[in-house]
DNA sequence: AACGGTGTTGGATT
DNA sequence: TAATCCAACACCGT
């Protein structure tokens, strides 16, 4: 499901559902979503309340009392919505917070890849997983220059580079052949080939699309719902994900798809030549 | 009806 | 060090 756009919709329909709401029990179904001692995870939120939900590339970092955080990635499938505590268990609920107020938060995710992790606030950026994210997309902190210098030294192909997330952080497979095909490179374009003046499009491209998304409040496939389980409508937006043989929006030759990094791949034959 | 594909990440392998 | 492959899991469409 997730990428950023996703992610930051969740984050602001949480903060709305559960900020300030105090933890009476932790329930844990399948106990493999917690890194690390599920008891001490169960012990230690409990009792504590939520004072705000942030968000770092894909990650959500629920920030408790008493200095603690938990992050929580969604991975493919993970969602999480609110319940009243006297309402039936779904299939794929693994984590309940169960909070004082007879409400309880709920973590649902068919395909049991999401993770959560409780770390003290301070040292959350210390994290592997997340201390190797590069900058939010966002002008503030995505600077084109830098950008530029990373990619001159990437000796790989620019899909697969804008994916791991150290260039920048949140982008996935559906954005990354959108911010291609906004930009008219080609996914296998080697990333120290790019020419200045498409890294430039390409970094302007990434701050637009994935704001627009956030606004559009994110794409939905097939799964994804915000924390009001709600879908997102930038999937009327998509230009190249999931279009194999439609017509491309700007010179009408069918889109085609093909593999790149073992990830799907959808772009358009020739708005998108190699270089 | 079996098989390939699915929005992600990180550990193993080279 | 860095690139590549694949497992974790359930479901859906062909």
């Amino acid at each position: 499901m997730p990428e950023l756009p996703e992610v930051e919709t969740v984050r602001q329909g949480l903060r709305k559902l559960v900020l300030n709401k105090r933890i009476e029990k932790i329930v844990l179904l399948y106990p493999k979503i917690v890194i690390g001692d599920s008891s001490l995870f169960k012990n230690t939120l409990e009792g504590l309340t939520i004072k705000e939900i942030g968000r770092r590339g894909k990650y959500l970092l629920f920030n408790f009392t008493e200095g603690i955080t938990m992050v929580s990635h969604l991975r493919m499938e993970g969602k999480y919505f609110v319940r009243n505590s006297d309402d039936e268990i779904e299939k794929h609920t693994h984590v309940i917070f169960k909070f004082t107020d007879k409400k309880e938060l709920r973590y649902n995710d068919v395909r049991k890849f999401g993770r959560m992790e409780l770390v003290r606030t301070d040292d959350v950026f210390n994290l592997k997983s997340l201390k190797k994210l590069g900058p939010e997309p966002i002008a503030s902190d995505f600077s084109t220059l830098d950008f530029a210098t990373k990619l001159k030294k990437k000796n790989k192909m620019i899909k697969p580079a804008l994916l791991d997330q150290t260039l920048v952080a949140g982008l996935g497979n559906i954005y990354v052949d959108e911010v291609l095909w906004m930009s008219k490179i080609n996914p296998q374009t080697i990333a120290s080939h790019l020419k200045e003046e498409q890294i430039k499009t390409l970094h302007d491209a990434i701050i637009l699309e994935l704001a627009k998304a956030v606004s559009a409040g994110g794409t939905t496939i097939r799964s994804y719902t915000n924390a009001f389980e709600n879908s997102g409508a930038f999937q009327f937006e998509l230009n190249v994900y999931g279009k194999t043989g439609e017509l491309c929006a700007r010179c009408h030759t069918p889109i085609k798809k093909i593999v790149v990094a073992q990830r799907g791949t959808h772009f358009c034959p020739n708005c998108q030549k190699v270089e």
